[in-house]
DNA sequence: GTGGGTTAGTATTACTCAAG
DNA sequence: CTTGAGTAATACTAACCCAC
């Protein structure tokens, strides 16, 4: 129960989501940033994360500007812009110097207002004034009015954040992402060759993609997601650092590539089951009864569960739940099919050969009812 | 079923740069 | 001074997984 009697509003993972316009994935991954509010409480039987809605909204103003922005959208005066007449006059340093302020970030530069002025941008419109306009009182050099600068200043945006803004605290704080890919390293099946060998970033992704088991290289732009979250360090040659070879590209280390590729964290599906099958050695169950059928016949995962909870002598199937369970921990195979593969027949969900599933049904262990 | 947590990926933006 | 193209980084989501 909230507490009564209290003017404090409260706010939860959803309740930020609809505020601030953004997915609830992204509201619940906030609260797992640098100085997020406290958790006031819990409540009912999920376990609804409880906020003070005044703090976090001070937090995202700080963190997440580009989402608190949005969420002030058709607010008067949405940045808290000094006040003063709209016909008062503001020079271009002047203008950056506001929206440094009310962004919370370094002053706009003024060669960075002047390509916004470009014709072809007209991100920040013509001057108001100009020397020699012949109006009152004279300007000495282009001057905008109050109300012009702030229409712009206030202009629909997303925002970019310099990292300037963080570096005013204490040094030390910036070694908290890295200590999250700080725990034991995974022995992973990575080709082998001399720790100085000079990799690209893409050739990093393809063995990162092959070896944590998922078949496909990760993309570069992932990896420089990871690079900017610090997981993966910063290159050891970049071009024209004077070291031989001369790299014309950003190159890592074979071995600082693979203390990445080796990080904690969850691996695909042919992974898990490499490192799960201890015990290959044991032979597949035959005694079990199972429905003729041709080999390549296509079974759904809910098809698969209900021979495999009756052949396991369970009485009922095996959820579709659980066997995602199996799935995920490489007990059953991935899919044969699946939807978009080109192959006919066409599918419209993932489907197994007989032969695949059956395997997994036939896995070596208890039947069914031995629980508790 | 509900809600929190993680990962890989895409979309968008602010800003830079070289050349006209 | 303009411009278009390029880049780095952020902001965000889909699609999972997990626990209660």
């Amino acid at each position: 129960m909230m507490p009564a009697g209290t003017d404090r509003t409260y706010t939860s993972f959803d309740k930020m989501a609809e505020r601030y316009g953004v997915d609830r994935t992204t509201s619940a991954k906030w609260s797992h940033e640098e100085g997020f509010p406290d958790l006031l409480f819990t409540e009912g039987q999920g376990g609804l994360h409880v906020y003070d809605a005044e703090d976090v909204d001070a937090w995202v103003r700080d963190h997440h500007f580009g989402s608190w922005f949005r969420s002030r959208q058709g607010k008067d005066n949405p940045l808290d812009l000094p006040k003063g007449g709209p016909r008062d006059l503001l020079s271009l340093r002047q203008i950056g110097e506001l929206e440094g302020q009310a962004l919370n970030r370094p002053p706009t530069s003024i060669t960075t207002l002047r390509t916004y002025l470009s014709p072809s941008k007209r991100v920040l419109p013509p001057a108001d004034r100009t020397p020699g306009d012949g109006l009152q009182p004279t300007v000495s050099e282009p001057m905008w009015f109050r109300e012009t600068a702030y229409t712009y200043i206030c202009r629909p945006r997303r925002t970019r954040r310099t990292t300037p803004v963080e570096a005013k605290q204490p040094s030390g704080r910036k070694s908290a992402p890295k200590q999250r890919a700080a725990g034991a390293l995974l022995d992973l099946d990575l080709p082998d060759g001399a720790d100085t060998d000079l990799l690209t970033l893409q050739e990093i992704g393809e063995l990162d993609g092959k070896a944590r088991g998922r078949g496909k290289a990760t993309t570069v732009g992932t990896l420089k997601n990871y690079q900017s979250q610090e997981l993966l360090a910063k290159a050891d040659r970049t071009p024209g650092d004077g070291q031989e070879p001369a790299v014309d590209e950003p190159m890592w280390f074979r071995s600082t590539a693979y203390r990445f590729i080796r990080r904690p964290g969850r691996l695909g599906a042919a992974a898990r089951a490499s490192r799960e099958i201890v015990d290959a050695s044991e032979p597949l169950r035959e005694d079990l009864k199972l429905p003729k059928g041709a080999d390549n016949d296509l079974l759904t995962l809910q098809q698969i569960g209900e021979l495999d909870g009756k052949a396991r002598g369970r009485g009922k199937a095996t959820t579709v739940s659980s066997m995602r369970t199996y799935l995920y921990n490489g007990l059953l195979a991935e899919a044969d099919r699946t939807p978009g593969d080109g192959q006919e027949p066409a599918v419209d969900e993932p489907m197994w050969f007989r032969s695949t599933a059956y395997r997994f049904i036939r896995r070596p262990g208890q039947l069914g009812g031995s629980r508790r």
